[in-house]
DNA sequence: TCCTTTCGTTGGTGAGACCAATGTTGGTGA
DNA sequence: TCACCAACATTGGTCTCACCAACGAAAGGA
């Protein structure tokens, strides 16, 4: 039961869109079947990571720290908030805001989920070396970082 | 108006998965847009290209090389053929199949995407250089062909 | 002859990335 | 002080992808 091989024409493996496109497919399938069952989804990582390296933060911060759009991240504070994960309370200071705030129990678990992301990359990345990895990510983090956020 | 920036902890940044997913979604957009008012979608140039590299085609051939789902290729193949951009026949050696050939006019809008492509191309991979690009190309078509489908 | 596989097709699901509109609140300049 | 604009949280959509299950028809092997 092995992968079946892709072999597309070579004007379309040298596609960078196409490159990114087919080497996410796998990453996410093998995140979201790590994350199964755990009540958790990509996006809601990203979340409790700012919120574990920035402290507590509005929502607007929060999409823009994830790229998340403001409103998928009402629904994952939404979620994670009703998983004990994360607490939402009104700004005293700027009443149009919400402070979302980690609670222990989002910190523990993000401490799990340190463990699994970093086996899943692992997979992912199995075909490259520690060199080709850091490559790769730099890379990526480059492009990242050169279109922003549209 | 230039693009924000996304300040994401470093715990995600350094996700290959989460680098893959960001990276993809500008040059998703860019490809989207390049593309806009042709009526041709990214997958669609897929299967033209395949069409002209390896003759005409079965739909699951089709499927095999391009990594499409079966029942996507289907909704393309309907869409290119009511564009006269390629042909649709049963195959008389092996009734099950439909053998999918690529018109002549076809062909020459292949060549007019080949052009687009190109361009976008430079785009998502602006702020790498040439040495850079091919060595992305390179990592992520061994993560692709490592993880093949499925 | 049965049994399994392949093929095209239909129909549907779920996630993800978006976008528009609304009511509230802050901040600023006239 | 008032008017205006910007930022915020929220609701309620849309659209694209990737994928899956199931079906009847056809092929091929035991």
């Amino acid at each position: 039961m092995e992968a079946a091989p892709v072999d597309a024409p070579p004007r379309v493996r040298g596609l960078a869109s196409w490159l990114l496109n087919r080497a996410a497919a796998p990453a996410n399938r093998l995140v979201a079947r790590a994350l199964e069952g755990s009540g958790i989804r990509r996006s809601h990582y990203s979340l409790l990571a700012v919120l574990d390296e920035h402290g507590p933060t509005s929502q607007a911060g929060l999409s823009r720290r994830t790229g998340l759009d403001r409103s998928d991240v009402v629904a994952a504070v939404n979620h994670l908030a009703a998983a004990g994960l994360l607490q939402r309370a009104p700004d005293a200071d700027d009443r149009r805001r919400n402070v979302v705030t980690l609670t222990a129990r989002g910190r523990d678990r993000l401490l799990e989920l340190d463990e699994v992301l970093r086996a899943v990359q692992d997979e992912v990345l199995a075909p490259l070396s520690g060199t080709e990895r850091r490559q790769l990510t730099d890379l990526l983090a480059r492009i990242v970082d050169h279109h922003g956020a549209g």
